[in-house]
DNA sequence: CTGTTAGCGCTTTCAA
DNA sequence: TTGAAAGCGCTAACAG
């Protein structure tokens, strides 16, 4: 609890203005049904005494004051914050606010998560997470939230699923440098431990066994920092018995490692080895040499997330498909 | 309000379990005051029920779920997810909740955001923003919530300071350029009309005059991507009447920008121009030349913020002095 | 070990 | 235009 001793309620602002309580609540939500005269009184009293309303009683008693709940992996992943961003976006012309719940890459945590935002009692939950448990799902479903799955579909949602098919864009891309002439496509990942790097190279696995071709991972678990892993991402595919001609990253700032690894090495890409990655940062287009890769709309996401919690979020035509970006790191080519 | 059909309640599972709501609170609470057989048929009520507790109920009666508040500008900076990811980690260890409120740059947005943070009764807020309205102050003042401001220091702060000098830190890191020989620091910033980057660029100047050397500034006002702006400033600090041989950005991702144009242009950092960041941002270390900067204990402030505001939370010896790091892309040398 | 009563700060409904 | 009574879902304090 707050400060028990300054702990401005309705109570002292209405006696601060001469009134009940109650018209100190229709000030706020019905201003019109109050005089003038009243209305100045009450005004200048809230000022005076700093009063700002509690929003868990307002909610208690009935009225909604909007709020969202994000469950998301870490904020130190490029995509999160930028999700989030989206959310926060449409969450701002409802004045709703916004919790959010990191889950660490732990199932166990995701489920304990997914109860606290539940308790919370959001207007919706956001949710950019792996696979929901069986008992998320029952609370899921008692509580009446509205729940979003805004980053990998799912095969059985639990509530409303506007999530991508990571698979299915990895394999388009694989398939896309395969098409552009690269004879030996090898696939880096980080594995944390989430469903979504999973799906990307079971996506590479598609394209590359389709296409007849031998696939050719480096997996590393590496819990350090993108860009390092990327750099070791790298060096691990040179090593591979057959050196690849191009190498498919799980992420850009991955990629990204890797390109400035090749600096290092005195490689040159795509010349040495093309070099592309997964999500358009906003490091890929500035990066030298510029990052092929694909853009996926994570604000978008975000955004249209909001509009399945709340109504009157003022809808937005944005892309929701993925965009295949091709520029200098490595060339792309669809049948 | 959430669905009110599917809306479980303590009545709910008391019901169930055939015992009065008291005796669930109870079994929430002290679990050890339930008998063993009452326990588990409680227990069976709310797994099958899937049942979670309102905390915002719990708070209003009484019992407070930790919850804290963050208010910063945006997620789309480096160093806010870097603090907030801070907050969470020691919010963790409590297992408090966390609201984000962006202000989105505007003080206007700051003042509502607060207000609107205050009133979901945190048990505080931690402030990454600008200089605080005085109808901010008396509202904070009036609630009786911690307000811990842990990124800027501030003349005058609201509640608790631990904010850092970025007036101190640039003209420490001026100093340490100029001292290392370079005879023309010209200073790059993207404005975005935040308190820091003013703080910053004075920090420049102070260092900058007394060592009787004439400012240069390429001051922007873009407010696009980080990396374009960096090579924004980057070709303008090229242009200058004099050109200068070492330039200082107001921040890493900036820096990184500036850096990556000067491949675009067949320049070397440091040869033909040196370059410094601000911030140590995850890509500096990897980035080719690697980038001189100085550490911001981001993650440590945003930790230590929440044991302002919560009893309980484990003590960290974490540095939180600020850190020059000499890379490759520039010397760096203090008196 | 379990229940009863009162009340957190606010809003709903009804009355004046 | 304003007020009084009741209650949101939960817990404190007391009783049994």
């Amino acid at each position: 609890m707050t400060n028990p001793r300054t702990h401005i309620t309705l109570e002292h602002v209405a006696q601060a203005a001469g009134v009940t309580p109650m018209t100190i609540s229709r000030f706020f939500r019905t201003p019109q049904k109050v005089s003038q005269g009243t209305r100045e009184r009450i005004s200048q009293a809230i000022e005076k005494l700093g009063y700002v309303a509690d929003s868990t009683a307002s909610r208690l008693a009935g009225k909604s004051r909007p709020m969202l709940a994000i469950v998301a992996p870490s904020l130190d992943l490029p995509y999160v914050p930028e999700i989030i961003e989206g959310v926060s976006e449409a969450a701002d012309t409802v004045n709703a606010a916004l919790m959010v719940f990191e889950t660490r890459f732990s199932l166990e945590m995701q489920e304990k998560r997914i109860e606290a935002a539940i308790g919370w009692r959001p207007d919706g939950i956001i949710f950019v997470g792996d696979t929901v448990s069986d008992r998320s799902r029952r609370q899921i479903t008692a509580s009446g939230i509205p729940f979003v799955e805004a980053w990998a579909a799912s095969d059985t949602p639990v509530g409303v699923d506007i999530g991508l098919s990571h698979r299915a864009i990895a394999a388009q891309m694989t398939g896309a440098l395969i098409g552009a002439g690269y004879q030996t496509v090898a696939f880096g990942v980080r594995r944390l431990g989430y469903r979504v790097e999973v799906e990307r190279l079971d996506g590479y696995l598609d394209a590359v066994s389709s296409a007849g071709r031998t696939p050719l991972v480096v997996d590393i678990a590496d819990p350090g920092e993108h860009y390092k892993a990327g750099a070791m991402i790298l060096r691990q595919a040179l090593d591979l018995t057959s050196r690849p001609d191009a190498l498919f990253l799980a992420g850009d700032v991955l990629a990204a490692g890797a390109i400035f690894e090749c600096h290092r090495l005195g490689l040159a890409a795509p010349l040495d080895l093309a070099i592309c990655g997964f999500g358009d940062s906003p490091i890929s287009a500035s990066i030298v040499p510029s990052l092929t890769t694909v853009r996926l709309p994570t604000r978008e996401l975000g955004y249209a997330a909001v509009g399945h919690c709340i109504a009157g979020v003022p809808e937005r035509v944005g892309l929701l498909a993925p965009e295949p970006i091709e520029r200098e790191s490595a060339r792309l080519a669809f049948e």
